[in-house]
DNA sequence: GATGAATGAGCGTTCATTCAT
DNA sequence: TATGAATGAACGCTCATTCAT
């Protein structure tokens, strides 16, 4: 046995499952952002893979638990990113505000690029919006960044639960239509609905540009 | 004859029918709310009934029929509100803003309490997100004015688009969330929702209450 | 009361029954036609019709019946056709043929041009062979003829059964074909279907016209 | 392995999935027969059958599908057997008539007695005439080439159209008989068919036996 | 484990027929 | 009688899931 094989014991079983399992994922996050949860089958999912029909419940119970483990894994990659601004943003509620949305919007666009490169270039072509189970989860993230930090903030404040479901509302309104754009412009969008966040419409510069 | 047969000529025949579509309606706006549009299927609908499989048939055609009708009940009813809204701020973006909140948050309550009323007590509850076709209708009815009065402001806008879109998700997130709680307080909602958009959350009244 | 009412007694009830009655009958007639009757069901019957649903049934039992109440009309029609032919034959077996031939495709291109009179001009017409029910009876009423012509032929002959089941065949698929033509030209259906029955294929004219 | 087995690698799935196919094509064929193209429905087929409603679409994608396969079935099977008459007979009209009702009976008579075999005796029977695919197929194959053989013949003709036309109908009728006798007698058939084809019922010989 | 055919509940829809009015 | 809405069995078909191989 090779140190390799000591330290990552993959025999040809093991490889073939983890690959199989890559499959189904990469399927499966295809199928859901071009369906949408509630149209995508698990037939979709299984037909753009080599695997059987039987094999997906190998691996995932049902199309739901497919969905959680996409998410799982967008949660996963992100939430350090998060932590880290946390770290960072010492306290100072407008610095965490400004950064955890330049990180949301950057993950959006990376994700969203991904997706298009992957795709034969003249596809019928949905787009649900936020669909992908990576993006909710994300935003899942997001929201509770944002709530603990409205909930941490000093001082009294007017209703935080509110607070945080506008906040992030803005966020994810604003990452959706960014998406739309040509090109895509993550500071813009984060520019935006920082100060929209903070100041409201009357504290948006006056000029685009 | 009596006159209220001569003002409301009500055979039989009618009225079972008139009962009939409302009970495929009310089934129907219980149906989508519960399990939303997608997972919603005609035959859910009908076993809310004590009607037959074809029954539903002589009223609408599928369900997105169905959905539209009730979807066009709630603008048809929405829709003069908003209208003498907009007339009664003369331009004034603020006022409309505001008050176009009152409205929608009042709307919301209002067909939450009325579905509320005809719900056997403790059935599992999922409650999709303002997902009846009344409050998705109604939505989009704000959601248009919105545009239109930001597009149609003086001076320079930052990015109507983002605005727009912004404005209105503060809207539909503080609406879900205030039908979550007890009592529903429409005007609190709208307050907060009119600060938030206009102000930010430093624009926002320091203390709850 | 007047005499022609004596005679025919005729109320209003008895003339809106026998006009529904007919109504049905020229709807269905149409629809088999035009769909055939597998294809045709009783509702594409009564939309036909001013009348409702139900009515239908006052009338006949099921589509099975109308069809058969159809076929017996042109059945009616054409037995004393046939039968003065048989009388005017005095047994001369090649005249009788000939006669009834003659008497068949005129039949049919009757039946077929007042069908197609009243139908709207250029209508998706799809037109199944011989399927309409007079033509069914017609057809079978010759049959009939033919079968006991030939059995009652003196002289031993080849095998009645085939006789007539061929010669039958003849006459059918020759009164389709002669329909597709035109103008339709029933003589000249009549000598070659008259020919062919007599003499076979070696009999017949050599050159056409 | 044995030799048997690797001549024909049969594992147990692909034996039953050739079972399961040979079942939904022999039931298929009795549903055809006895109901028709029109009345019968897939779920007919499937029922006489042990397999479940979805399985039947693994195999054929609709009613037609199947009804195509059994009718390719019998054209393949006759199209070479018509090919080879249609070469041995030089162009000699009255003896690819003779042999082509020939072939064509036999082929009835065959397909005929496999079905009648594999039924339950006294099941109640309508036997649609000719209707089952193969025969369909089968009686087209013959149509054709008596039409092209017709179109080929040299001097004028008097109605090809006609003469086609008549000809198919009679071999269609004499064969549908021909399968109520018993004993099916094909030879028999085969010569009244050609003689009255060729020479009319004047030509047919004057005593049967 | 992987396979992929088999399963059968469920879907949207149609339609002959019934029956209260 | 005429009406036409109500009925419910049946249709073609899909799909998540199972299970023998």
């Amino acid at each position: 046995m090779s140190q390799v094989a000591f330290l990552q014991p993959v025999g040809k079983r093991e490889q073939t499952k983890v690959q199989n399992r890559q499959a189904i994922l990469d399927a499966a996050r295809e199928v859901f952002s071009e369906l949408g949860y509630e149209t995508a089958t698990v037939r979709d999912i299984i037909r753009r893979t080599e695997l059987a029909a039987g094999t997906f419940y190998n691996y995932y119970r049902s199309k739901e638990e497919v969905f959680a483990a996409l998410a799982d894994d967008g949660a996963r990659r992100f939430a350090p990113i998060l932590k880290s601004i946390r770290a960072q943003s010492h306290a100072d509620f407008e610095v965490f505000v400004r950064r955890a949305l330049e990180a949301y919007f950057a993950f959006l666009a990376d994700e969203h690029e991904n997706w298009e490169a992957s795709r034969p270039p003249d596809e019928p072509h949905l787009h649900v919006r936020g669909e992908t189970p990576e993006m909710t989860a994300v935003f899942n993230e997001v929201r509770d960044a944002m709530q603990e930090a409205i909930a941490g903030r000093k001082g009294p404040v007017s209703d935080p639960d509110y607070m945080a479901a506008a906040c992030i509302a803005v966020a994810r309104e604003v990452g959706d239509k960014m998406l739309e754009r040509r090109p895509i412009d993550t500071r813009g969008a984060a520019e935006f609905a920082t100060a929209m966040i903070l100041n409201g419409l009357k504290g948006l510069p006056k000029a685009q540009g």
